[in-house]
DNA sequence: CGCGCGGCCTAGC
DNA sequence: AGCTAGGCCGCGC
């Protein structure tokens, strides 16, 4: 496996219950801010056996991901609910209130 | 080897 | 909020 995959799925794996993460921000913390892309390719491509909390991993303006990814946008939607992640009317998640910031 | 396609992002209306 | 335009880069064909 990439070594850029491996470091996405460190950063993912520390994202707490309750909080997200965005792609261009893990994809920063990780030393390559231009590959916001591939980070949500690698979030697609976790693989079997590995815990990874995908579902946490939104983009910046907290928008559930496509539709085909887990099923539905509000099964994405109802798991982060679950957790404790705050949503705004318009149904995505309220960046201000629940994105994991790290330093 | 080239080319299209993404769980994207920023800037700029 | 919504839209475009441009850039990004790994992957599969």
């Amino acid at each position: 496996m990439k070594d850029f995959y491996r470091r996405v799925y460190e950063v993912a794996a520390g994202i707490p219950k309750g909080k997200v993460m965005t792609y261009g921000q893990i994809a920063r913390l990780i030393g390559e801010p231009r590959s916001a892309r591939i980070v949500g390719y690698a979030m697609k491509s976790i693989p079997e056996g590995m815990k990874i909390p995908a579902h946490r991993v939104v983009n910046r303006l907290g928008e559930m991901a496509p539709d085909h990814v887990f099923g539905s946008k509000e099964l994405q939607r109802e798991i982060l609910l679950s957790e404790g992640v705050i949503f705004k009317e318009n149904g995505w998640v309220d960046m201000e209130k629940s994105q994991y910031k790290t330093i």
